[in-house]
DNA sequence: TTTAGCACTCTAAAGCCGAGAGTGCTAATA
DNA sequence: TATTAGCACTCTCGGCTTTAGAGTGCTAAA
């Protein structure tokens, strides 16, 4: 595999736009006129013989135009594409947009979630911010009627976590309000390991807190990501190469069944990186069901306080640096939020 | 209108209950001989005829099958369905399914969405149970670094909301909880209406947190329902009848835009209400975009402590009698959880 | 009232054809 | 040596016709 000229790195390029544009494969003719090259089709017809030779196209049959592989598109991400940003009337309406939000994490996912969606016309996926180790922070005890109480955990970093105990006998707020002070103080700040090691005389109530509050930071630990917020589902359906077959439900339902962002996380090794930004293309080094599709993903926040994940999924055939640029300035303006808040 | 002859209501059903199971337009020949009929196709042919005239069947063409029309599923469910309940195994099952789940609401409906979806084919949608009239019951502060407050408010019910609130300068921890129980105390069980009439006098953040409170409060009252949980929503790509042409991909839009549960919540006058269940056929009363499809809803909970609502969307032609036994056996599990709990 | 028989209608699948797009190769050209 | 014009060739796709088959409604007989 040697390196292209500049001829043809400039062909390849033009393939992959026309082919995003017009999603037909692209012939020799059609790019001399669409493109003022000052060549021959007969030239850029040995170029893409090349080009194909190289795995960087493909023809679906013998007298058809070239189509990008996934080596092409990898090849145009990584070495061809220019760094593109948003236009600036369009961060301007999504900063408005954000600023207008109350301040709620659910809502500012949700509005992440939507944004991404309709500005890439892709599924997105945008996880929580949550602390990389979970810290205990709060405790609260409700009493509702019956036996029932109703305990409320806050973790470092805002996550609440909510469950039903049941006591033998009633017992009142007053009582409860005490315990959970208590708690809240002994265990401020702790992880899950701490925790564990507390030792001391409790009544079966207290145990029963205990092991609930262990359970919920060992889920908080391992859940790295918390729930996923997910947009534009609908998206994907509307993309011509999905248009028949069961391809577009077979992906869709994994990307549901899995809650997929989780996997994907644990995938550091990543091919392509775009200043912070990952790009996995015909979903590479994932499952089968996303062999038609790319993936761009994004941490945000900062390692010391709290993380999450976002980025969206679309066809292989996507326009990329509209994308990756949207990517960027929503995991950029969501890790500012995050600084502001903690 | 005039009513059907026995014979008449049999092959109705019959024409049904076959065209669910095959997708394909019912002839008179296939009717006699799959259910072994005393009747040649001739006579069914008179009595196909007949239902046509009357508007139960429709033909797609002069030289096909029968197909049911929206009146003839409606005369079905309505008058010639007859009730059937879940197996024993299913139930047993899905009841083993929820006594295996954590004391959590998001974890029941969740578990609720998904088991509809999945033994009805179809999209399904819960609501999580919610009072009638959101009443406040608990107040909490909890300070984070710099000068965010998070606030936690549960309401009666065991509704959770939070937000961050900011203050001028650095307020402790001490502060924050003493504030916070007197808040707690002051407001115990008050609705909206008797929040705004307090009157006191309030420093300026004791002013911010209680128009936060009325801000839930309020808000709660709208959203009659809270978040809505959806499942299945491959299920109904996979359906022939939307197997290309946009007309699934508009129908899944207009559920995910509308939370539709919301706007088909407010509609209490339902055509056929079976056992507390109700059934929408094609859309009826809703939108275009639902014209194909049928909906099966149904409360849960208790009018006097909390309600939610769940139900299933799927394709006309769907299998009524098991997905009403499924719905309203979800419905009375939820109802029993929900009563158990509060 | 039911049924056998029959002519008729309409669809959907299969086969056929031609236009058009695109190719690769060769030979001429700059 | 790189480029280009010319050309024969290949393959798909859309439109057309044809045909098999399913289903109907009507009539007349049982």
């Amino acid at each position: 595999m040697q390196e292209l000229t500049e001829r043809q790195k400039n062909i390849l390029t033009l393939v992959i736009h026309e082919y995003i544009r017009s999603v037909e494969p692209v012939g020799s003719i059609n790019l001399v006129s669409n493109y003022r090259l000052n060549l021959s089709s007969a030239t850029v017809r040995n170029e893409l013989a090349a080009l194909t030779e190289q795995g960087y196209l493909r023809q679906p049959h013998t007298s058809a135009g070239r189509v990008p592989t996934e080596a092409g598109y990898r090849y145009f991400v990584g070495r061809l594409m220019r760094d593109t940003t948003l236009p600036d009337d369009t961060r301007r309406t999504i900063s408005h947009q954000f600023s207008q939000m109350p301040n709620d994490i659910k809502q500012w996912m949700k509005l992440a979630a939507s944004v991404l969606a309709s500005q890439s016309r892709a599924i997105s996926m945008v996880t929580a911010p949550h602390a990389n180790q979970a810290r205990f922070k709060h405790l609260e005890l409700v009493s509702t009627h019956g036996r029932q109480i109703l305990s409320v955990i806050v973790l470092e970093g805002g996550d609440i976590h909510q469950t039903f105990l049941s006591t033998e006998e009633p017992v009142n707020q007053e009582q409860l309000s005490s315990m959970a002070n208590k708690f809240s103080q002994m265990c401020q700040g702790m992880d899950l390991n701490s925790i564990k090691t507390l030792a001391g005389s409790f009544i079966q109530i207290e145990k029963d807190i205990l092991t609930w509050i262990t359970d919920v930071l060992s889920k908080a630990d391992i859940m790295v990501a918390g729930e996923v917020y997910l947009d534009g589902i609908t998206n994907v359906l509307s993309e011509p190469e999905f248009s028949d077959s069961g391809d577009a439900r077979r992906a869709l339902q994994f990307v549901q069944e899995h809650s997929l962002l989780q996997d994907l996380i644990s995938l550091t090794v990543l091919s392509s990186n775009t200043n912070g930004v990952q790009v996995l293309i015909g979903g590479e080094g994932t499952v089968d069901e996303l062999r038609q599709c790319s993936i761009i993903l994004s941490k945000y926040g900062s390692p010391d306080q709290a993380t999450g994940t976002l980025g969206i999924l679309g066809p292989m055939r996507m326009s990329y640096g509209r994308s990756i640029s949207v990517v960027r300035f929503i995991s950029a303006l969501l890790s500012d939020l995050v600084a502001e808040q903690w």
